[in-house]
DNA sequence: GCCTAAAACGAATTGGATTCGTTAAGTATG
DNA sequence: CATACTTAACGAATCCAATTCGTTTTAGGC
């Protein structure tokens, strides 16, 4: 017989407990998520339009942890911190961002941190066109970086037919997150150094 | 009754046919796969075992179409051009790269491509170490330019609170996939500017 | 105390991935 | 030529996830 009406579900709830979920597994199910909830899986539909709003809800979830400060100094590092907030929150739950990736709805979240982005590429003179290359650019490094992190380690781990200069390289390699932090922050640097030499103003 | 043997499949052939079909629709499943071989799903079973290989294998033979050349001057150029080769094969099958991140197997293919990026760095003069994250930087901003590449450009459509320098940055921006070359360009050029900067080693 | 809307339930449907036993064709062997 | 073996396609069946829908309960407003 069917239960009583105990507002055991909302869509925080289950945006929520799908999240511990991937953050477990590495996935979610309906049924997985409705057995974690005590609860039959149709009755997650009074509260959500299904899987796919499940994902969405969750990366808007990701997307609301940036935070955007104002500015205290140089365009440069305005660019820096934005970077290092955007890939903390994704950091925070990298098995989350190859689901994000596998469904590309993506909608027009994070608008602050491209908003904030834009002016400062533009403190820094760069011309309409070439801010959003920049925004692109910092947006694609972020993502690889993040998705570097979810990434097993074992990638590395073997090297059939690496040369001298690879081997070297792989004998430096720590484990994960450690190895993906420390690539993250030299790209960034690279990166950053890289806008600064093609800006018309300085810094 | 059953049909009799024909030879009408192989690996190959499923790959190929599947990898048509991720082009055409951003997806593949087990019986549409079959329908376009005139075959029964069942009997894909018989040359890969399952869908997961049928993924690897794709992934296997778009990372074989990686060309790496002899380097013929500066190591800041071969960089540059292992990347926009390793980009070009990505950028055949964009929509191949949701699949590929979902299902984070990642066998260690393009091991020459990492070879030589090492061996370029090591011209450069930089450390193991720095080898390293030098090599999962410039993977890093590939793989997130694909994703780009990938994604639709709706995403930039419609800038409810967008601020003037993001504005101005929108207005000039066109269709893709030009846009994403035009972008993946200038991130390569602010990449290799910036690895030049830092290198021990000109040019 | 009654009515209604919200919300959980269970049953049923659809569709994809996979397994397995069966069977026909081609091939090698005597 | 006949027999046995192997390959590969087939169909049926299983499992599971996602989703739909009609039913039921009950809390809160009147």
């Amino acid at each position: 017989m069917p239960r009583p009406s105990q507002r055991l579900l909302s869509p925080e709830i289950i945006t929520e407990a799908a999240m511990r979920m991937v953050d477990l597994t590495g996935d979610f199910t309906m049924p997985g998520l409705a057995e974690r909830l005590k609860v039959r899986p149709s009755s997650l539909y009074n509260h959500v339009s299904g899987r796919a709003e499940i994902i969405e809800l969750m990366r808007a979830r990701m997307m609301a942890g940036i935070v955007v400060v104002d500015p205290d100094g140089k365009w440069s590092e305005t660019v820096a911190g934005l970077a290092r907030e955007y890939r903390r929150n994704y950091a925070e739950h990298p098995r989350l961002i190859p689901l994000f990736t596998a469904h590309t709805v993506q909608s027009g979240v994070a608008f602050g941190l491209y908003n904030a982005l834009a002016q400062a590429f533009s403190d820094g003179g760069f011309t309409p066109e070439e801010i959003l290359h920049a925004i692109t650019t910092v947006d694609s490094f972020v993502l690889g970086s993040a998705l570097d992190l979810a990434a097993p380690e074992v990638v590395w781990a073997t090297a059939p037919e690496a040369n001298e200069a690879m081997l070297a390289a792989l004998a430096t390699s720590g484990p994960n997150p450690g190895r993906a932090d420390a690539a993250f922050e030299f790209g960034l640097r690279t990166l950053i150094a890289g806008l600064v030499a093609q800006a018309p103003i300085e810094p």
